[in-house]
DNA sequence: CTTTATACATACCAACCGGTCGGTTATGCT
DNA sequence: AGCATAACCGACCGGTTGGTATGTATAAAG
């Protein structure tokens, strides 16, 4: 037909950038439906509602997304390297607009996770994704490492560092701090390096 | 008259509080008038329209409540210990509805930062004063602490952290990963302390 | 060519939003 | 007592929201 799939696809992409700027409950379906240039019609064909559009960005669009960051960090020889860069990279490479907007997922997941339980569940899948990739490949480079280390404590606390730093950027919408908080990162993650 | 300034405190608190829970943007403010048990005429007699009243309750009652709660942890003699009594006890004494709602200034932040400036720039002063109110009382014992340290980044690290993973828990609402997470937390702020 | 299901469009709805405004009541001042 | 004004009320406004019911165009199948 008039390549359904695409049309989705569209709604799908615009919507994500719309809860990115706007947060998800102050995003209006209408100026969803003026950027796609469909009908609301067509948006209730291929979701059944608001919250159903919601869970499909997060879903398809921002959980790939943000693992796909993620991963070539942690996957390489050196994950604590690749962190390190990750983290360099991140707070060079942002945009302005990156600085603005902040992680989508951890405005997503503050804005809605008391709100909705299903966006609560599928943060929590999130975390819990990323949870394990980042623990498992500093466990696999464990020889290298101190003895006494919790991985999964670990993980978590670079993530609220990394979420918590740009959440702080956002509101202060100042770079260099978000560099600064990325450089002490960097300092303490390779800490867990054995040092003699 | 009818006692004007606790008519003005009611309506702040019952707006902190929902603002807390649901946001500022979902937040209406017609539940806010029936908690009140006020008309529409008597909260638009005390504010101009609804973004002074958010600035209000960002002034008048989120950041003296969070000032506060971080003041006589590093105002104390040893500023290092006091944080990590402060985080462990925020760990532990945290209720289920804590861990839900998250801190409301971040949430706040989040949320209207992008979208008016207004919020952004009140933000931006709280973050600094508490930035301010860290980093000079770790330097006040500098002489027990590594000689390598920049201050003002180390206490921007350290409320990335506690923000960050008070967000983490909000999505997740896991109490233990936020206890996890702090625990990381002492380890790192003791590991600032001179070792030999 | 007809049938049938999909893929949209249009028109409309009740509910709610923030905000306004003319009126009323209570209080302090003179 | 009388007046001015602060404090408060509540009906109302235009606009927007998410959501729906119904109609129509398209395209593949028989």
């Amino acid at each position: 037909m008039r390549d359904s799939e695409q049309t989705r696809q569209l709604i799908l992409a615009v919507s994500g950038e719309e809860i990115r700027k706007n947060g998800f409950q102050a995003t209006s379906l209408s100026i969803i439906l003026d950027r796609c240039k469909i009908s609301k019609g067509a948006l209730y064909h291929h979701f059944t509602n608001k919250h159903e559009l919601g869970y499909a960005v997060i879903e398809e669009i921002f959980t790939p997304m943000f693992l796909a960051s993620w991963e070539p960090a942690v996957t390489q020889a050196d994950p604590i390297q690749g962190l390190c860069d990750f983290f360099h990279n991140a707070a060079n490479d942002m945009s302005c607009e990156d600085v603005v907007c902040g992680c989508p997922l951890n405005n997503l997941c503050l804005e809605m996770a008391s709100v909705d339980e299903g966006f609560r569940l599928r943060t929590l899948m999130m975390q819990q994704k990323l949870n394990t990739l980042i623990s498992e490949n500093l466990r696999r480079v464990s020889d290298q490492l101190r003895n006494n280390i919790d991985y999964s404590q670990v993980a978590y606390f670079i993530v609220s560092v990394f979420n918590g730093s740009t959440s702080l950027s956002k509101g202060t919408q100042d770079k260099a701090l978000f560099q600064s908080v990325m450089a002490e990162l960097c300092h303490y993650i390779q800490s867990l390096k054995l040092s003699d």
